[in-house]
DNA sequence: CTGAAAGCGCTAACAG
DNA sequence: CTGTTAGCGCTTTCAG
């Protein structure tokens, strides 16, 4: 019988603390059998072993069973065994909001983003996830599914639930706002975006010279009409990722040609057909995101377009078996586990108070994939080929 | 002034309780500003109003503040009134932790994926997120990267944490066990593997029948020397799916072709150069998982295979842009979102007392979107459309 | 090196 | 309808 129930223990070893208490706790709904083999716990059924049950099954005090589980040095190494004995002969299993509430650490972090579904942010919840437990914590995970209400809830959530700390690929959208119920020295991280009127660490990509450079490309294989496409254009990657577009436009003295939606539904095989084709002519396309990039891709295909015969492609982020379409798609790569990575070890850096005091902005280099939809022949094939290749793998470090 | 910090109430309105604790409490860090109107927390900072400072402000008893808390009914609205304006004055904010040590609640579920880059993984996550987010819990997500050691701890872990229940997609490996920390009447919901010796409720699909069927389907189409492709293949699913293959083609009185992999990385070009085309001269093949999937493809491309010309091609598991590729590549759909939010629902079902007591085995349908790569032109577009087209959408329900 | 006592912030039992 | 009292399971002073 590892498991003694918790009345058996208060029966059996009744203690020097038998208060009333004791007899007012057994009436109310415990069933005790006399044979003293088998007892079970109707109420509180399932794992309520203490720390009180070890200390009095180890003959020691609270306190000691205490420093035994927090692994203090102070205690002799025959106590020591005793406690971690009766600890293995319980099945004693520390309950770790007990342990939260009084020293008011809860070894949680929060993480929201915007959709799961994205790549970009199952690769870096991935990373997150993986950091923080080598680290001893674990996260709770919310989607905030683009909704700045909800984003706001769920940030609420967290903290009532006391995270620690806090890692945000925050909406951004003007509405978007939960500032004002953050505590004040709270310790947040950003990721993707940063947040407006707020000085929290970040991890972000340099957005506009990452288009810059991708635009160049383009030019420089003589494509002139090039149309940047874009899906919710006040967000503020959109914006550095457009500007970086029109840098490199301005800077071939070329006229800037951009194509904005709010929402990826908006491109259909007919909006393409008109307003890319059409009213722009354009002989390359450059998206601003990844689901701009698929329903792009997909509202190409159906218009029988051929990409680079008839029009370019570079899309902004990289993705699974962009390496696999024909023609292969180039793109420009985020790292999206380093993403989370960097967040997670700023944010454990800063809980456990090592590293430095000051605000951090991690900013992460990107990568251009020459692949074939850019006028390219692919030269080193590794390069070329998708992210996919990495499923299974997070970066070791630390 | 909202956030009056505790230091201040505590000098402000000493109360029935100025013990000498208050002086040692000042003299540990705390700036007391004699002004009156400006008071810092140093120590605990931020965000500790507590129940007890709100009755305080409210000029109740603590009972009566949980009960508004609680949305008890049998509160006057005047003093309920009073009550929510001293929190909102107080920018008061419930301690989840607190609530759930004497409660008995975490309001917490636990989730444990294999692979969180796994498009089945994040679908699932995404749904239980979701569902969990409308009925009040959250979730702690976790990750096992297919280790059986981690998996085990990581549920530990979590239940340290005081989950309520655990929805887990299990290693499945012979040496994963974590049964034994599972305490007796805790409620645990299995994805897309059962768990050997427990009869906790599950969420799968028919393996078997849904392989059986899209083989039954390239054999329709004329293929005999169809090959089965598996990594992990003493995996249930994997052991199901290779049945459905065998089942298939005894009934059409031909031989079986499988090759199996412990790991996708074995499946280079030169490997399937071997065994596929020399071995076995496959004129189709059928991969068992996404990952297999996605190492065959890219295999079977540099191997300048043409899909469907040389070799017909059927997948197991849909995947966002299989209907992008050339040919388009026929596939076994799973209903990843459905699992997540079956296994959600079920789970909170569970917990909430509600629905049936005895265990819930839930079988998913799977459909066979048949594409161009088996050999079929594809009739219905939407159908052919990769689930891609579903980012951002969950099924909203109840 | 060890222990007793006092809570963390909240809910629950039981009176009024 | 409201308050009092006793904890949840643990850590934390502060004494030995």
């Amino acid at each position: 019988m590892t498991t003694l129930s918790r009345v058996r223990r208060r029966l059996l070893t009744v203690g020097p603390a038998s208060r009333p208490r004791s007899l007012a706790f057994i009436s109310s709904g415990m069933i005790a059998v006399q044979r003293g083999c088998l007892c079970m716990g109707i109420a509180r059924s399932s794992n309520s072993v203490t720390l009180v049950d070890v200390a009095r099954e180890a003959g020691v005090s609270l306190k000691t069973a205490s420093r035994v589980l927090n692994r203090e040095v102070s205690v002799s190494s025959s106590t020591l065994e005793k406690v971690q004995r009766a600890m293995a002969h319980l099945g004693y299993r520390p309950n770790e909001l007990a342990r939260g509430l009084k020293a008011r650490k809860s070894a949680t972090i929060g993480m929201v983003v915007k959709n799961l579904a994205d790549p970009f942010a199952f690769n870096a919840v991935k990373a997150v996830q993986e950091v923080a437990r080598v680290n001893g914590y674990i996260v709770i995970l919310a989607s905030s599914g683009w909704d700045p209400d909800v984003e706001r809830s769920e940030v609420e959530s967290l903290i009532r639930h006391q995270i620690e700390g806090l890692i945000i690929s925050p909406v951004g959208s003007p509405k978007s706002n939960f500032l004002d119920i953050i505590p004040p020295d709270f310790h947040v991280v950003t990721l993707d975006q940063p947040m407006r009127k707020a000085s929290f660490d970040s991890v972000m990509i340099d957005n506009r010279r990452s288009v810059r450079n991708a635009v160049q490309h383009l030019l420089e294989h003589g494509y002139e009409r090039i149309l940047a496409l874009s899906t919710r254009p006040w967000l503020h990657t959109s914006v550095e990722r457009i500007a970086g577009y029109r840098d490199a436009m301005r800077k071939a003295g070329l006229e800037s040609r951009i194509a904005l939606v709010e929402h990826e539904s908006s491109i259909t095989r007919e909006w393409l057909d008109e307003v890319v084709l059409k009213q722009h002519k354009a002989d390359a396309v450059i998206t601003m995101n990844w689901v701009c990039t698929i329903a792009a891709l997909r509202g190409l295909k159906h218009n029988d377009k051929r990409l680079r015969k008839d029009v370019a492609f570079v899309s902004f982020d990289d993705f699974d078996l962009a390496d696999m379409i024909h023609p292969t798609v180039s793109a420009v790569r985020q790292p999206t586990e380093e993403f989370g990575y960097e967040a997670a070890r700023l944010l454990i850096q800063r809980l456990k108070g090592t590293g430095p005091k000051t605000q951090q902005s991690i900013v992460l280099p990107t990568r251009f994939i020459a692949r074939e939809s850019c006028g390219c022949k692919p030269l080193n094939e590794d390069d070329a080929r998708s992210p996919a290749k990495r499923v299974g793998l997070i970066a070791k470090r630390q």
